[in-house]
DNA sequence: TTGAAAAGGATGTAGTTACATTTAATGTAT
DNA sequence: ATACATTAAATGTAACTACATCCTTTTCAA
């Protein structure tokens, strides 16, 4: 079922502002994925993200402002995201060495020990829900690049 | 500049993996470029898709239930957002004379107005930002479609 | 017909986001 | 050194979202 019936509207003014839609329309399915697979492990989407950020980073630490930068969502407010990560005890806050106003952020071997356990999730949904070929993924991640410049 | 150097990520684990992080972060790439958009007008993103719905039946009424089956952004509630396009005189609503427990939602010559203003926003940025053919979008189209199966 | 279940919306409320402001530390020009 | 601007992060607050619950109307079976 394409975006059109999915959403009940016929007619489009382009085939650029129809995929518009869809890639809005699609993005929001696969939040309400997310949210239902992290909701178990007592997450959310942008607890996650931050979380995979740091784990990225590790056994370095990461200032608030380099998540920021590569946080997926800029719209959250990272303080309080590492607020609540902090509470679970999935990450440490440490007074940066080099720069007192920095904050350095390390993910704790609970944390670590969560996302491994999310990866599992993560891998078996894709693999469930994995409808593209390594070409079309390819060809879509080419398409997204585009768009954005 | 492609997803990977955009959030400072060099390895994913497929293609698609890599794709499902690049819609996530088009998406919210895109929502930026639509808050600054429709915020001179007064408006958010999810009360300018409620005003496309209302315009798409004009016009026939749509219930509130119409609207959120529609609704690009599901996770809303439609209820308050009609409150407030009716604080500001954009829409109006009238109980169902077929069944009282269902609220007729019209879109005013006001809202109508101001869509069609939005109409040439919408119209110019498509135009200065659309960096895909027809054809691309249209492949674009049949990924997306294709992800959600 | 009447009483229980279901449906359409509205509302209460806890948790989040958006954005401005604040606090503290650092950089910089005089 | 001193004052002023800038930067990093935290915080206050209003608005919004998520989700459960409630109220009214309709449906439908007995």
């Amino acid at each position: 079922m394409g975006i059109a019936e999915d959403i009940k509207q016929k007619k489009f003014s382009s085939e650029f502002s129809k995929a518009i839609v869809n890639l809005i329309y699609t993005n929001s399915w696969l939040n309400q994925k997310h949210v239902s697979l992290f909701k178990p492990f007592g997450l959310t989407t942008p607890q996650f993200n931050i979380l995979r950020i740091l784990r990225g980073q590790h056994p370095e630490p990461s200032t608030v402002n380099l998540l920021i930068d590569r946080m997926l969502d800029k719209s959250s407010n990272a303080s309080r995201i590492i607020d609540k990560l902090e509470e679970k005890g999935l990450v440490v806050r440490k007074q940066c060495k080099d720069d007192r106003r920095a904050v350095d952020v390390y993910i704790s071997e609970k944390g670590l020990a969560l996302l491994t356990e999310l990866d599992r999730e993560m891998d078996s949904w894709e693999k469930d829900s994995k409808n593209l070929t390594e070409e079309e993924s390819n060809m879509l991640n080419q398409l997204l690049d585009k768009i954005r410049n």
